[in-house]
DNA sequence: GTGTAGCATGTTACCGGTAACGTTACCGGT
DNA sequence: ACCGGTAACGTTACCGGTAACATGCTACAC
C-alpha cells in the first residue's frame, strides 16, 4: 500500500498508456475510442486515482475557489446568504471560501492575499458601502455586490427589491387602518436604508399622506436602536400608532420598549420589520415582517459571479429578489384557532 | 503594462539573478546577502510581483485550505464556530472553506471531494456524532471533531464543558429555592446532550434530591420542541417549577408555552439555557442562561487541528471550554434600577 | 497505387513555484 | 602550495496536471 496518491502517470503506465490519454478520459475528451476509455477506467478504479485539484488549478489557471467577504459570519442575514452561495458554488464545481472581514483594514488585507496571488477566481462582497472598502475592491476582477447597487460600472449586483419591500410593508399597516406610522432605518449610507426610506414614503404619499420627518430616524440595524427610537419619540411627544423597522432586530427593540412603556402590541401600536428572522415567530408577540430571500440572493450571486468569469464581455445585470408578506400578531390581534 | 502577471522567474531576470535567489528571498532563507535581497525587494517592488499561492501549493503538496463542515451555516452556534476558526485559520496562513452538509449523503460527496483530490489540508468536523457522519470520516487525516468526544484515536476534538455547565445550571437554580427542576435535552445521540444530562443529575444529587424521569424529556434544540416539552408536563400533571433547557432556543420554546400556559416568568416558572445567544437578552423576560464561548471553540479547534496536521506524531488531546452563567430576568424577578 | 484527410494516441513543453544538488570563490590550517 | 569547508548563488529536476503539436494508422478519392 503506498503512502502517495497515484498520479495520471501511475493511472497511465497500470493501463498501458500515455498520461495524456488518462487526461482525455477524465476530461471526458471526445477523441478516445470507448474500448481505450474502459481500459483507462479500470485502472482509474484499481488504483484509486483522484486527480490532483491543485495541479489542475495550476495548470488551467483557474482556482475554481470563490470567496464571500462578509462584514461577520454569524448574523442571520449574512450567513444565510453565505450558505445559499455555498451551495450554489459547490454545484457549479466551485469552493467558497467566506471571510469575516469587520474592519476596512482586514478588508483590504484579505483582497491582497486573494487577488494578486490566484488564490480565488472570483469575489462576493456583502454590503460594499456600509464602510469605504467599495473603494479598496480591485479592478478587472470579477466581482460581485450583495445588497447595494454598484455606484461603478462592470460590477454586477444582486439584492433585495428594497424598495418595494418597503412599500409592501407601509401598505400592510395602511390597510389596516393605521395612519400615524413611524419609520426606523437602517444606517442611511446604505443605499440599501435609503431604497427602504424611498418604500416607505411613497406608500404614504400613495395614500394621500404626507409623510412627517419626526416620526422618521436612523437607527444601525441593531436591536437596541429601535429600542432607542421608540423612547425617543415618545419623549418627543410623537405618538406614532404603528412603526416599520428596516430589519427585525430593530422591530424586535422597538417591541422590548413598548413593554416598558407599557404599550399594547398591536392594539396600542403595530409592529412590522424586515427578513422574517429564525425566530421571529417566537417573539412576543410573533412579529410581522417581510420575508427576505437571502438564501436566494447568495445563490443568484454566485450565478451572476460565475457569469462574470465566464462571460467577461456580457453586460452587467442587477436583479432585485421580491420580499414576501408574512402577517403575525405584531400587527394583526390574533385570531381565535380554527377547527 | 502586461496582461498576465509577473512571475518569479520575471523577477530574477530583473534583477539579474536566478529565480532560486528569488525565491530563498520571498521564503526568507538565510542564506542570501542583505545587498542581494535588496535588490531583489526592489526587482519585486518595481514589478509588483506576489507569489502565486496556488503553484506554491502544488510545489509542497499542501494546499493551505482547511475546510470546516457544518450541518448548516446559519444556526448562530455553527456560524460562531466557523467565524472563531476563519479568524484563526487566517492568522495562521491558511485559508477556510466552510460548507453546509445537511445530510449524510451530501457529507459523503463532500468528503469525496476534499480528501481524495487534495483540496484541503485538515477538516474541523461540528457534531460528528448528530447522525452516522462520523462513520464516513477518512482515515489517516487531519481532522478535528467540535462538540462531541471521538469515540476513536487519533481524531482531536474541543467543546464546551457540557457536565460542568449543566451542572453550574442547574446549581443557580437550586440556589434560588426551586426543588422541582425540570430538564429539556437536545437528541440523545449526541455525547453533548448526554453529559449535560449527567451536569443535570450530579448538581441534583448533590442537593439530595433525587431526579424524576417523569421531568427530564428529550427535545432536539428546537424551539418547537422546547414548547412541546412544557405543554407535555402540563397534560401528564407534572408541576415544575423551574426547567434547565439544555439550549437557549428549547428556553424560548418553553417560555411561549408558559405564557400560553398563563404561567408567569419567573414567579411561576423559571426558565434557564445555554449558549447566550445573540437575541437573548432581548427575550420576554431576558432569558438567563450559561453563556458559551463558541468563538474560542472555534479558535481552539483550527489550533489543534493545525498541530494535527504539523506534528502528526503528538498525542490528540481534547480540551473542554468552561462556560459563564449569565443572570438575567428568566429566573430572578427584576431588581429596581440602581441610582 | 498514391496522396491525403482524419482519427486515436503519444511526445514534449508548460503552468509557477520548491528542492536537491552543482558550481564558484574565498577562507583558514598545515 | 594544497586541501577541505562553507557561503552564496546557479542549474536542473520535479510537483501533477493541461495544451499544442507530432506520429502512425486507416480509409477513401482519384
Amino acid at each position: 500500500m503506498p503512502k502517495t496518491r497515484p498520479t495520471i502517470r501511475d493511472v497511465a503506465v497500470r493501463a498501458g498508456l500515455s498520461h495524456q490519454t488518462v487526461s482525455r478520459v477524465i476530461n471526458n475528451s471526445e477523441r478516445v475510442l470507448p474500448e481505450t476509455r474502459a481500459i483507462v477506467d479500470a485502472a482509474i478504479a484499481e488504483l484509486g486515482y483522484r486527480p490532483n485539484a491543485i495541479a489542475r488549478s495550476m495548470a488551467r489557471g483557474r482556482s475554481l475557489t470563490l470567496a464571500c467577504l462578509s462584514p461577520n459570519l454569524t448574523d442571520y442575514t449574512f450567513a444565510s446568504i453565505i450558505e445559499g452561495a455555498e451551495t450554489e458554488a459547490r454545484q457549479h464545481g466551485y469552493f467558497l471560501l467566506s471571510s469575516s472581514v469587520p474592519s476596512e483594514d482586514s478588508f483590504a488585507a484579505l483582497i491582497e492575499q486573494l487577488v494578486p496571488h490566484r488564490r480565488v477566481d472570483g469575489l462576493l462582497i456583502i454590503n460594499p458601502y456600509s464602510d469605504g472598502r467599495y473603494r479598496l475592491t480591485p479592478e478587472n476582477f470579477p466581482i460581485v455586490y450583495i445588497g447595494d447597487r454598484p455606484r461603478t460600472e462592470a460590477v454586477a449586483s444582486v439584492g433585495l427589491d428594497d424598495e418595494a419591500a418597503a412599500r409592501e410593508a407601509t401598505n400592510h399597516l395602511l390597510s389596516l387602518g393605521y395612519r400615524q406610522i413611524a419609520s426606523i432605518s437602517g444606517p442611511l449610507v446604505e443605499a440599501c436604508s435609503q431604497n427602504r426610506c424611498k418604500g416607505y414614503v411613497s406608500a404614504l404619499r400613495a395614500a394621500g399622506l404626507e409623510p412627517d420627518p419626526a416620526l422618521q430616524l436612523e437607527g444601525d440595524w441593531s436591536a437596541s436602536s429601535g429600542h432607542q427610537a421608540l423612547l425617543r419619540w415618545q419623549q418627543a411627544g410623537c405618538r406614532p400608532t404603528a412603526v416599520f423597522a428596516q430589519n427585525d432586530r430593530m422591530a424586535l427593540g422597538v417591541m422590548r420598549a413598548a413593554r416598558e412603556l407599557n404599550l399594547e402590541v398591536p392594539e396600542q401600536l403595530a409592529v412590522i420589520g424586515i427578513d422574517d428572522m429564525p425566530l421571529a415567530s417566537y417573539f412576543d408577540p410573533p412579529l410581522t415582517t417581510m420575508r427576505q430571500d437571502m438564501f436566494g440572493i447568495g445563490r443568484e450571486a454566485v450565478l451572476l459571479l460565475i457569469e462574470t468569469i465566464e462571460q467577461p464581455q456580457l453586460a452587467r445585470r442587477h436583479p432585485r429578489l421580491p420580499a414576501e408578506l408574512i402577517v403575525r400578531q405584531s400587527t394583526v390581534v390574533a385570531v381565535p384557532e380554527r377547527g
